[in-house]
DNA sequence: CTGCTGACTGGTA
DNA sequence: GTACCAGCCAGCA
């Protein structure tokens, strides 16, 4: 590898990102432990959150458990791309661990 | 430079 | 089954 300095991370979780192919979806978890921070699902969040530009379908990232996080404030419009590329949302009723039951 | 927040996760009560 | 807590990371005030 390379110098990892701590703005690789951020990099790496935005190439992570777009290397979701169409009609998938991917977990905070998996884009950090993608980026090499397993427990940075939190860091991940913030940058999408920073980094909410085209080319990086941040719509394609959810949380662990069915859920879709967040989406600045849309999150139905986050719903909705994720319907049409068919990805499959379980996130309806789900609130907590219960909800990972579906994915473990 | 220091501290807090935040689009999360996993475990325990 | 549901609710709360603690931990980790990066960006910003």
């Amino acid at each position: 590898m390379k110098g990892q300095r701590p703005s690789d991370f951020t990099s790496r979780v935005v190439a992570a990102v777009c290397r979701i192919p169409p009609g998938c979806i991917a977990t905070y978890g998996d884009i950090a432990r993608a980026a090499g921070r397993p427990q940075a699902a939190r860091a991940v969040g913030n940058i999408m959150r920073a980094c909410d530009r085209p080319g990086v379908p941040c719509h394609r990232v959810v949380a662990a458990g069915g859920r879709l996080g967040g989406y600045g404030g849309n999150v139905e419009l986050k719903r909705s791309l994720l319907r049409a590329e068919g990805a499959t949302v379980v996130g309806l009723g789900i609130r907590d661990e219960a909800a990972r039951r579906w994915r473990r």
